[in-house]
Parts: structure tokens; sequence; C-alpha cells
DNA sequence: GTGGTCTAGACCACC
DNA sequence: GTGGTCTAGACCACA
């Protein structure tokens, strides 16, 4: 796993499993890896990891067996969901649309570029 | 002037200067508030203001003649234009076309986000 | 069973077993479920329920007969009161008292509390 | 300052601070010690502090202007008390009436002790 | 100067 | 085995 700068790789680590979640392979209940486990596969130290599941936890996106590990909480996608549709709405998207009026980009413009977008990315 | 963004104080700073070149309030040629008085009016250390204008002027978007002041580029409404597009081609765009696919949101909810969004400001 | 709570399950399984002493459910000479039983039936690892005999053992609130079971110590009942006052004066009530002062709450506030939340147990 | 094992120390910092607001010595607006000054003076690690002060900035107890430092939220005081009497309601008093139930307290007793608590503190 | 993050390594209680 | 906490020390961006 490659870590870009301006993030923190904790949160980095936190989109990563979010992103597990709203893509269902990770489901309600499903065990996560432990926290040595996953901090060998994405070579960080394991309190960078235990960072992440402690943010996480508190967001209610996943919850600790005292002892076993940590588990996706049964309304995990809707919850990751609702979250990150109030980042977006919220962070993202005004910026945007301050952007596509200053630099005059249509939406007509903005659907052939994520056109562009999905050919390089396949 | 507020700054609760996440983002760098001096970077809310220069997007508020571009956006106003963006906007042809300021010219090429025209004269740029000095650090002090930017500082006094957008209520900030003048040496976070200091590190605004040393930011655009390495963007060549302002200059400096000595002893005189900061004054914006001839080219910088082409320049700014162009970094801004960069930028939001290369570090938004991706992110909102992911966010769009994982939240299943369609163009045309874009659209109406839009329009509530200028409703919302005006 | 459910163990939500920040306790250790050991110690909630203790708890519960001092409970049903003090309300005379369990009397002296009585026998104890063996550990596999009481794992099954409150869901938990054997391991934990072992440690939990274990600490009532230790508490003398609690005695082994080898290969027979566990069995409710003739003075039970006294040492478990004894136990729990001497916790409930040292550890709670200071807290509880510190905490009336802080948000202010007398005593007639909590006596209504307290049929409050009898009310609402029953 | 001195620690007792069972609480977290970044917790009992946490509690320390939170007391100082209900006792109106930290009032809305005032800056809190720097990470390290507070490190230095409670004679812990400086990630410690951080780590509580992290944890009061989740709860919007505390705010943080960047590069200057912490500052008490204007409404901290509210938000304070109806965090600290949420846990006391939910997590002590039920432990409270059900000790006094099985140990035969009644509030008379609980009047008396809390006078001789008072002596004793005094 | 401020806080934010990360690493390395340790110890602990708990299951 | 699990997570939780703490220390020590380092580097960074920011004001």
């Amino acid at each position: 796993m490659k870590f870009n700068k301006p993030k923190a790789i904790y949160m980095q680590i936190a989109d990563y499993i979010c992103e597990n979640i709203l893509a269902a392979e990770l489901k309600g209940g499903d065990r996560i890896q432990s926290v040595r486990e996953m901090a060998a596969q994405v070579e960080v130290n394991p309190n960078t990891v235990a960072r992440t599941f402690s943010y996480l936890q508190e967001k209610e996106i996943i919850f600790n067996k005292r002892g076993v590990g940590y588990f996706v909480a049964e309304d995990a996608l809707e919850r990751t969901k609702a979250i990150k549709k109030e980042a977006f709405l919220k962070n993202y998207l005004p910026e945007v649309f301050k952007m596509m009026e200053l630099l005059g980009i249509s939406f007509e413009d903005l659907q052939a570029l994520q056109k562009a977008n999905e050919s390089a990315a396949s």
C-alpha cells in the first residue's frame, strides 16, 4: 500500500477500509484483521493502525470485542455512506462548483472528463 | 475573514487573491495591499501574509518591486487559470468521480445539487 | 447475557454471581454450575469463566472440591457484603459526591431519580 | 499530579481539565497550556497530553487555533456538564442504587456518609 | 513557538 | 492471541 504525503497515513488506512465497506467487500459482522496483522500488511507501525481503528470505532463504523478483535458494525454501510456523503456535500462540492464557474467548465465537459478518466484507469 | 477550514491559512488567503484575479477584480499590473495592510484587514499575523505573497510570487502570479510593493503579473489570469485547472483535474476530480460512484450520485443529481447550492448562497 | 460495559467480562460474571448470593438465591454450600456449563450459558470462553471462579475463590466467596466442582462458602453472604460495601465506600461514593457537587444535584433530586429508575426497570 | 492505575492517564488529565471548567476556573475563550507545557507540569510524555487534547477537542470542549494553541470552547461549561451528567446518570447511578439496595443503605445513611466524607477531606 | 504524525519498543489486562 | 496505553524521540507544516 502506498501513501501520499498530504493526508495522514492513519486516515488513508481508514479510507481504505471504508471503501471496502462501501464496495461490500466488508460486511456487517465481519472480523477485521488484527492491529498487528494489518500493520504488517500495509507496512506501518502498529500504533498507526491502532489509531485508525480507534478513529473508526469512534465513528461507530467498527466495534471491538474484548480480546478478540475488531468487527464491522451491522450498520457500517449506512454510517459510512452518511459520513462520506456529508463530507462530500460539505467540503468537496462547493469547491467543485466554484472551480467549474471560475474555470468555465460545464457539465458536458465534466462528463467527458469522467469518461477520459475511466478509460485511463482501465 | 474566517479561517475555519482545515486548509492552511496562508493558502486560504492565496485562494482569496486568486479568486479576485479570476474574477478580474485584480488585473495585470495592479498593486496589491502591503503585507501589513492585508494582515490587518484579514486579522492574521503579518508573517502569514508574507508567506502567502512568497507562495504567489513563486508561482509567478505576483511579483515584487523592491521597496514599492507587490504587483499582479501581466499574465496572472492565464497562470492562475492554468494552475487551478491542473489542481482541479489532478486532485479534485478523481476524488469526486470516486465519490459519485461509491455513493451512487449521478450527473443529474449533481446538477440539482448545484442549483440548490446557488440558491442557498444567494 | 450481554457484556457491553467497559468492565472486564470475567468481573461482570463475578458480579452476577455475587448478586445471586446477596439475593439469597445462592446459599452457603450450594453447588455452582461447572465452568463449561456456565460458559455455555453466558456464551463466553470457558477460560473466562475459569478466571471468574478463580477470582471468587481468591476472595473466599466460593471454594473448590477437587473433581467435584465449586461451592458457595458458608459465610459467602457476609464476605460478599463486606467486599461490596468496602468497594462502594471507597470507590463509588467519593465520585458520586463529587459529581453531585459539580453538577448541583441534591439528595432530593437523587431520591427522585431513584424512583424514576425503579419504575423504568419494572 | 498523581495518577491512579485503573484509569488511563490521558483520561485523568481530561477529567482534571473538565473539573476546572466546571469550577469556572477555566472559562470560554481561555487559552490552555500548550501540550509541552502541560506535559512538563504533570510530568508525562507530550504524546499523552496530545491525546487528552485530541479527546477533548473531539468532544468539542476545547478547540484549536492553528499554530497558536488550544482554547476553551464558549459553551464548554454546558457541554461538560451535559457529558458528565449523562455519564453519571447512565453509568454511576444505577450501580449506586443497586448497591444501596443490596447492602441495605438508606438515603439517611448516605447523607451521614457524605458529612463524614466532607470532614475527612477538610 | 504551536500542534500533528509516525516510529520503535515496552508493559499491561483481558480472552 | 487480542487491543490499550505509555514513553522516547524524531520530523513536519504552520503561525
